[in-house]
DNA sequence: CTGAAAGCGCTTACAG
DNA sequence: CTGAAAGCGCTTACAG
């Protein structure tokens, strides 16, 4: 291992002249600089970053922190994984490291404030977390270093976020639904007091309010936004629903997923018996048995503005707001199928 | 931040002894042991493993080098993912941080020893790396940490690895073709130079031999294992091969996501008018338009038996084989036709 | 412009 | 059993 001593010794000038020249600050002479550049570079140094993490208490990495429900085999979502690669590729690229943490939701509470106070990163990004606001808000202000959420509503004005407009998702989904003529809407996905499902829900009675067709409350159930949910969803609206629903909406595309599981061993046709739309647009949706319509949302894109947002703020040179919203788009596929009028 | 001199205060101790008491070392009164805890307790204090790491010349994370080929993006494998979250869950659960790395085909040269010298890891474990055997040899013997391949074959003995027996995937893969009626079977996937893929075309020729079918090297085309070169791949089977395949075997699932893409667009139907097999058993594969056959790999397993492995190594009490393999198994589904007897 | 000293938060011999 | 001292590899005032 060869540290800042051995260069300064081989360039013959005290060591902290060897700091001063390799980290280009102002007062080395032209000539010692390249001494010590040149010593540096023949002896292949390399400073230790833990040491130097130490003294500047900055280490130059940034935390992801990624939620799951009761166990980690539930963060199944590709869209996790494709915000996760523009994440780490921008932050490399800008000279940090990229920390991994999973968590359970039971986790959260103990585990957030523990990353955050083990001085191994600078900032914590929360991909997944489903938290209530005022928990969240509590623990991320309590938190040493900043934060920023990703996809969800922003827990709190304070807290930096990277999302899209949720409420414009399902006005969206819900709108083509209607378009494509369809009344008897279904929607999985609601998780009461969480903001992200909530808007989401808004944006479906908002679509449904503007089109004249009642909002009812049996057609929406809950959905934790993982694969099986959708599946034990889709059931749930099968059964109880006073009027079985043409077209269901779910949260996001990894619910379909589950709800396709589900009207497949039902024996239910999509989109012939039913129509589905889901919501993020994850990898490879076109090669599914029914290709699926979703609101497609740029996941990379948002990996690379949390990315930007939070080094920004790291570094002082933050030129993006607080709360970045992205836009989505309809994306048509064969889920849907249009309904003659009633 | 509450440092340890802080609960050496508080208990009205030296600070050497807080850090005996705090780590459990032997000869501290156990009066003083509990003033200490119960001191440390109070401060809420966490050691700063920065500091820890300097003094200790170790730094508890494992850096996860995921490898891709000209750019981030095509890290699209869902095998990947189930590996890193379990190797991350396991990880964690010991007390280790895992750092998450991505470097382009390119960068592998410099990116390499550039993390293993950082000193933020200390250990390393590779996923994805295409690079020949000699080369990668190379780059891993002159690491001054410990390094493990994971899922292609070790580059060399020295080099700890996890991996199932790709000989065996390819031989299952093409045996299963052949009892199902296929003679004229296509092979996507081969790098020359890379044994993990050599292999897997080795198992092709096996079972061929086996059974009496004569080998055809316009038959075995090449394939990167990312998507694109399945589509890529397939096309130059349809076009070049003197005669086309009823049957395709593909190195790993991506790729055969790709063929789909390729065949669909060419109009030729699965398994209609010809039949696919892959090889990984990423999710939801049972929700294709054609679910695909495949041979099974335990990746969650993988991950975990990788981590444990370096685990083991790093803290000298490792019980498992230098180059660990794990059971493949053939996973029917439906992209495969059964074809009379000729 | 350069170097000696102090200090970041911890652990590890070692003296008492 | 306890504490003063040295040291991990670096950076940052500060004196010269």
């Amino acid at each position: 291992m060869v540290t800042i001593k051995d260069v300064a010794k081989l360039a013959g000038v005290a060591i902290s002249t060897a700091s001063n020249a390799l980290n280009g600050k102002y007062g080395v002479k032209e000539s010692t600089k390249k001494k010590v550049l040149e010593a540096a570079e023949r002896l292949n140094y390399v400073p230790n970053p833990i040491a130097q993490g130490l003294v500047n208490n900055s280490t130059k990495t940034i935390s992801l922190i990624v939620s799951g429900p009761s166990s980690y085999k539930f963060i199944t979502n590709p869209a996790f994984f494709e915000m996760m690669k523009a994440i780490t590729e921008v932050v490399n690229k800008r000279g940090y490291q990229v920390l991994l943490n999973l968590l359970t939701e039971e986790e959260e509470v103990q585990g957030i404030p523990r990353i955050a106070h083990s001085r191994l990163s600078d900032a914590l990004i929360l991909i997944g977390s489903r938290r209530g606001d005022e928990e969240l808000t509590e623990i991320l202000t309590k938190v040493p270093i900043p934060s920023l959420v990703v996809i969800r509503e922003p827990p709190h004005d304070s807290i930096a976020s990277v999302s899209w407009d949720n409420l414009r998702c399902g006005y969206m989904a819900t709108k083509y639904l209607i378009e494509m003529g369809h009344r008897t809407i279904g929607m999985i996905g609601n998780i009461p007091g969480l903001k992200m499902t909530e808007e989401r829900v808004r944006g479906y009675m908002l679509a449904l309010q503007e089109a004249g067709i009642a909002y009812d409350e049996a057609l929406v159930v809950e959905g934790d936004y993982y694969q099986d949910s959708g599946l034990v969803g889709i059931r749930k609206l099968l059964n109880q629903a006073s009027k079985r629903p043409t077209a269901v909406f779910t949260g996001n595309d990894v619910m379909a997923l589950g709800a396709m599981e589900g009207l497949e061993q039902e024996g239910i046709r999509i989109p012939e018996d039913i129509s589905l739309i889901g919501c993020d647009n994850i990898p490879n949706l076109h090669l599914l048995k029914t290709p699926l319509t979703t609101i497609s949302n740029p996941l990379s894109e948002m990996g690379r503005l949390a990315a930007r947002k939070i080094l920004g703020i790291l570094e002082g040179d933050d030129e993006l707001p607080q709360h970045v919203i992205v836009e989505s788009e309809l994306r048509i596929r064969s889920s849907v199928k249009r309904l003659g009028p009633m």
